[in-house]
DNA sequence: TCGATAGTTGAATATATGTTCAAGTGTAAT
DNA sequence: ATTACACTTGAACATATATTCAACTATCGA
């Protein structure tokens, strides 16, 4: 056993099959912004906020209306997705419009809509 | 106005735009089984447990080897993915082994890992 | 039968996260 | 200037979630 494998206690382990995997694993770097990613659609308001900018530039007032959620509510969210740079933004006097600004997120997103739309 | 748009106090809405896309909006249940199949990745214990189980069918023991984490913790992880019936288990023995029972997931996490590796 | 091992589970704890509320900024109209 | 509007933001609160710990089941070997 290579040190590596012995960080517990668990003598059933098949060393060789978790070695071999070990090689190829994610790092935690990866496993993290892996999950950072899909974190971004594991909440129904952003999904929601998604599908609506997928389908057209939509000001603060816009998004909040269709959702009937408060401005404050949506403006948090698109904080989080702006922070994400999945949503860029352009200032028309008063009022702040956003739209999608990456396309793999949207590919994700159609993927995850297949499925539990099958 | 129709009823539905004036559920708040916003004035500046394009109300045409809004129920344009209300139409075709997500459902609340939709939006919500969305966001918890994207939940089942946002954990990077769980992306760590997956990838491994793309790999190779593995027993509880060589996961938490694998991942140098707790048999309890791994354990609860398994539970969660299990309910959401993305791994599938067989007992010999003393040992319970998982594999993967999901190929929607698969593609989406495949999706997932090709952005953040790009 | 007894002890050791593989795994599960419930409760407790700590942390992350989403919404609300109240206060703030910047712009435009009066 | 002052008011109104379209946001943004920080703090507070409530809820969800991940891990640990301890107790439990079930199987195997001595």
């Amino acid at each position: 056993m290579t040190p590596e494998d012995d960080v517990c206690e668990i003598k059933a382990v098949d060393g060789k099959k978790v070695r071999a995997i070990r090689r190829s694993m994610l790092t935690d770097h990866e496993a993290v912004s892996l999950s950072e990613t899909f974190s971004v659609l594991a909440d129904p308001t952003r999904t929601k906020i998604i599908y609506a900018l997928s389908r057209e530039e939509l000001c603060v007032c816009d998004i909040a209306s269709l959702l009937k959620m408060s401005l404050s509510a949506v403006s948090h969210q698109l904080r989080i997705l702006r922070n994400m740079r999945l949503v860029k933004f352009r200032k028309e006097s008063k009022m702040v419009y956003y739209t999608l600004d990456d396309e793999h997120i949207t590919t994700l997103f159609h993927e995850g809509l297949k499925h539990i739309r099958e």
